[in-house]
DNA sequence: CAAATATGATACGGGTCCGTAACAATCAAA
DNA sequence: TTTGATTGTTACGGACCCGTATCATATTTG
């Protein structure tokens, strides 16, 4: 089952969400920052730095970077792993639950008048 | 007529937006300069510093910064309103069409997988 | 055990963006 | 004309992010 969007409603979508997103008082996440985050929520863990890192094509510290500002916003938390205790497992939080949820539910609404 | 996406839908479709525009090495727009560069291709002009600011709900400075950087990237252009001299008036530019073209085209292929 | 490898964090210099406050240019009103 | 508004830009100090190189810790290998 595809979405099927065509391009302008692509480009009328992310207009409203853009404009919604810059308009509302919360941190924006960077596009890096969001893509960190939507990998932790959508797929299977465990995720560590390094696999985060060689998933988006960026360097280690860039993640470590991402995950002490998310971290500082109690949306994502860390671990180490004590199988190895040279690995860090990043984890889910009830704060990024909520702010994925929410963010999902401003687009699904915007989504409504296109 | 409307998109209908669910919460999945958009959360899956994001991920995968944000990490190809991760991973690609062009220069990320910020969701500001995102933002300012829809809505001068999406609504009618003209637009000023101005206006966009208003819309925005930001200060002039973020504008007119904006617009110096993507005026380097020469996705907009400027040009004094001979009306008013005060105003300026902010322009579309082809390479600014491409871009949000190949965004579009782009987020329409990977919807197509959702 | 010692040496090599692997992982994540940190240091550093540089760049960009921010918000506030000032500013020059232009127009309108008295 | 002179005073006051309006518009867009710039200045400044601070915050954040980047890429590279280096580091401490932990594990694996010889």
């Amino acid at each position: 089952m595809s979405v099927a969007l065509t391009p302008a409603q692509v480009l009328r979508l992310w207009h409203d969400v853009a404009l919604a997103m810059v308009r509302d008082d919360e941190p924006d996440l960077s596009l890096r920052q969001m893509s960190i985050l939507l990998t932790i929520y959508l797929e299977a863990p465990p995720h560590t730095v390094r696999d985060l890192a060689r998933k988006l094509e960026v360097s280690k510290p860039v993640i470590t970077r991402a995950l002490d500002s998310m971290g500082k916003l109690e949306l994502v938390s860390r671990r180490r792993d004590e199988k190895d205790r040279r690995n860090v497992l990043i984890q889910r939080t009830v704060k990024g639950a909520l702010y994925l949820e929410r963010f999902a539910d401003t687009v699904v609404n915007l989504s409504r008048s296109i």
